[in-house]
DNA sequence: CTGTGGGCAACGTGCCGACAA
DNA sequence: TTGTCGGCACGTTGCCCACAG
C-alpha cells in the first residue's frame, strides 16, 4: 500500500488532535461508512457530492471490517493531522469480536504536557513568549536559579521530527517564564496566528515535543487542480464498492478535525448502541463537544425524528439517523443528525445475559436493522 | 457542475501556461485518454497506480467526446494553472467534426508582454527589479522624461485579480529601468526565487497584467490526507466509465505544467496522426519542448518500437505506443515513450483524396486500430 | 545593457522592565 | 499571574550609484 512513512509519535499526535478523538484498535473490527468517507471530501472540497453519481448497489451504507493497520501523519504545509487505515472487508459469518468491551482505543493520555492558546503579544514581532507559570514548572526541565536570570536552552521537536530551539528566560518584575530568542522563527515558520494554540509534551524519554492546533480550522489551500469532486465521491464509492466485492483491502485517510463525525466506528461502540440501546421521539440525551480552549463538554438535546438521512442513495442506514435538537439557542454550531453512538442517552442503557438472545429479542425498530442482518450477522 | 468561479484573463493564463499549451476549442470534438488522465494523478501525487484497482472492461482506452466547457485556473496557493474542462462522450454515429482542420484551439499570442527569468539580485532583499530596457518600452507606459528621474507608478493584475503597485523608475549610471517600492512584497508573497520567472502582459485595455513561472515545477504540498491515490485513480476511471454507459457530462481537471502528456486531444489532430500517417520503426522524426528560457524547440529521435505501454490493462490504445530514442545524449528528461499525434515525422504525410476510402484503404497496421474503430468510427 | 556590491538612512525586530488587569 | 506597552539597541531592508562583464 502507498504508507511508506512511517507513523508518527502518537502521543503528540493525539494531543494535537484534541480530546475528543480515539482511533480503533489495530487488529479489531470496525463498521466503516462510505456516506461518512463522502461527508469528509465535502468537507474539504467543500463540494457537495451531486446527483450525477452513480449507484453503487451493492454496497452497503456501513461495511464491517477488519483493522489492518493505522499510520498517523501530518500534512507537511500545516501540521493538521491525520491517519491513514487499511480496511478489509470481513464475512460477517466470523463475527469473533463481537460485544467484545471498548477496551483498548488508542488515545494514551500525557500529563506532562501544556496547550496554550496564543495571546496577541505572544505572536507580534515585538516580544516572545509568556509561558504560564504552572506549565513551565510541570513540563520543563527545572531551572538553575542560582544564574541571574535563571535561563536555558530548550529543544522540542515537532510532528516532522524538525528540532526548534528556544531561549528559556525566567526575569520582569514580577519575575515570569518567556520565551524568547527562537520563539519568533516557529511562529512565522508555522504561520501562528493569535488564537492558534501551541502544546508542549514531555514524553517518557523526557525529551520536549511540540504541536499545535489552529483556531482556524478552515484551510482554503485546497488542492483543486487534481480531481473534480465529483471523481473524488466516486473514487471513494467505486474503492468501498471494489473491496466489498472482492474482500481486498483499501485505505482511507481519516481527518479527525476536518471531518464532521468519524465514519471508521469500532463495531463494539456500534454494536452496543445498535443492540442494546432504544432510541425513541422524545428522548433526552448528552453528546461531547471540544470547546474553545480544547477541552471538552457535554451539551444536552432532545431527539426529534429518526430516519434516513439520504432515502434514496442510503436507504436504511444507522449514518445520522436522529435527527435532534439542542438545549443552548447558540447551536447554530452542532449538527442536526447524530448517529447512535455518539450521543448517552439519560435512560440507563438496557442490561442483557445473552448475547444472542438479546439481538433476536431486542433488536430495536430504528432504519437499517434489516440491512444490517443482511450486511452479514 | 463545480465550475461556479469564472474563468481567469485568457491571454495571461496562456502566457503562464508556456508557448506549447493549447486547448482545444469549446463545442469541438475531442479523444479523451483516461490512461493519461491517470498519468497526470501520478505525476501530482507521485503514487504509481497500483494492481489493485479495477478493471473497467467497459471503459475503452479512448473516448470520443464533445468539449462543453473549459473554465481556466490557477490554485490559489502557488498560482499554478490548470483548467476545468466538461466533456461528455458522444455517439460516434455521429461524426460531425471528422477531419476538420485543426483550426481555432485556445491560443492567443500575445505582443505586449515579457517575461524574465529572476536573477539572484532580483530576489535579493537588498534591491528591487532590473528591468530590461526592449522590455520597459514594448509593455510599461512611457515615462515623462522631463521629471529627474522619471518614475511613475504602475499597477499590475496577477491571475487572481489581486493589485500589485510598483514604483517604476530610470535612473542609475549607466540609466537603467527599475521596479523598487513594492517589488518585495511581490517578491515574498508569491514566494518566488532565483531561476523562477515573471511575465508582464500589457492587454488590449492598456491594463497591466503579471504572472509568474516557476522553475522548480515540483510542488510538493501534496494534499496527502483527502484520498488515498489508489482512490483516485479509480475515481478517474470511474466517473469516465459512468459518463461513457450513461452518455452523459463530467468534470476533469487539467494541469499542463504538471501533466506529462495533454490527455485531451482535439479529435483533427488524432484523426491526422492515426488515419493519414505512416509509422514504423526506424523512422526519424522531430518533437517540440520547452527551454528553460520558456521558448520551445524540436529534438529530434527514431522510432525504436510501436506497441502497447500497458498491455494488461490497456491493450490496443494509441496511448504512447511509440517507443523512442533521443539523439542527444542528455535525454533523461525526455519521455521514452510518446504518442503518435505528438511527433512530426520528417516523411511527407500521406495526402488523401476522399477521407472515406482513405480511412478504410491506408489505416495503419498500429495498435489501438481495431479499437478505435469499436469505439465509434 | 544589466548583474552585483558598497554606502547609508530608515525601519523593523526583539530583549528589557513597568504597569495594570 | 500574565497581557500589553514604552524604551532602546541592533540587524535588515531597500534606495542610491559605481563598476565591470
Amino acid at each position: 500500500m502507498e504508507g511508506e512513512k512511517r507513523s508518527l509519535n502518537s502521543e503528540l499526535w493525539h494531543a494535537c488532535a484534541g480530546p475528543l478523538v480515539s482511533l480503533p484498535t489495530i487488529g479489531s473490527q470496525v463498521v466503516y461508512f462510505p456516506q461518512g468517507h463522502s461527508e469528509q471530501v465535502t468537507a474539504l472540497t467543500k463540494k457537495e457530492a451531486d446527483a450525477h453519481i452513480p449507484n453503487y448497489s451493492n454496497l452497503p451504507s456501513q461495511l464491517i471490517c477488519q483493522l489492518h493497520n493505522v499510520t498517523l501523519h501530518a500534512e507537511a504545509e500545516t501540521d493538521e493531522v491525520y491517519c491513514q487505515m487499511i480496511l478489509q472487508p470481513v464475512n460477517a459469518q466470523e463475527k469473533s469480536s463481537y460485544l467484545l468491551p471498548d477496551l483498548g482505543r488508542q488515545n494514551k493520555q500525557c500529563n506532562e504536557y501544556f496547550c496554550k492558546t496564543l495571546t496577541a503579544s505572544d505572536t507580534s514581532t515585538h516580544g516572545g513568549f509568556s509561558i504560564p507559570r504552572r506549565a513551565a514548572e510541570k513540563v520543563f526541565p527545572p531551572l538553575d536559579f542560582s544564574q541571574q536570570p535563571p535561563a536555558q536552552e530548550l529543544v522540542a521537536r515537532d510532528l516532522h521530527d524538525n528540532e526548534w530551539h528556544f531561549r528559556h528566560i525566567y526575569r520582569g518584575q514580577p519575575r515570569r517564564h518567556l520565551l524568547t530568542t527562537g520563539w519568533s522563527v516557529f511562529v512565522s515558520a508555522k504561520r501562528l496566528q493569535a488564537g492558534d494554540s501551541v502544546l508542549f509534551i514531555r514524553d517518557e524519554n523526557g525529551q520536549l515535543l511540540l504541536g499545535i492546533r489552529r483556531a482556524n480550522r478552515i484551510q482554503p489551500s485546497m488542492p483543486s487542480s487534481l480531481l473534480s469532486s465529483d471523481s473524488m465521491h466516486i473514487g471513494i464509492l467505486a474503492a468501498a464498492a471494489h473491496a466489498y466485492n472482492t474482500s481486498s483491502r483499501f485505505a482511507i485517510f481519516y481527518n479527525p478535525r476536518a471531518s464532521p463525525s468519524e465514519f471508521v466506528v469500532p463495531i463494539s461502540k456500534y454494536n452496543k448502541a445498535v443492540y442494546t440501546m432504544q432510541f425513541s421521539i422524545g428522548m433526552r440525551f448528552r453528546m461531547q463537544f471540544e470547546t474553545e480552549d480544547s477541552s471538552s463538554r457535554r451539551y444536552t438535546g432532545t431527539i426529534t425524528g429518526i430516519g434516513d438521512l439520504d432515502p434514496v442513495r442510503w436507504p436504511n442506514s444507522y449514518w445520522r439517523s436522529l435527527k435532534v435538537g439542542w438545549d443552548e439557542s447558540a447551536s447554530g454550531e452542532r449538527q442536526k443528525r447524530v448517529s447512535l453512538w455518539e450521543i448517552e442517552p439519560f435512560t440507563t442503557p438496557f442490561l442483557f445475559c445473552s448475547p444472542a438472545l438479546t439481538l433476536r429479542t431486542k433488536r430495536p425498530r430504528t432504519p437499517g436493522a434489516e440491512q444490517a442482518m443482511i450486511n452479514g450477522k
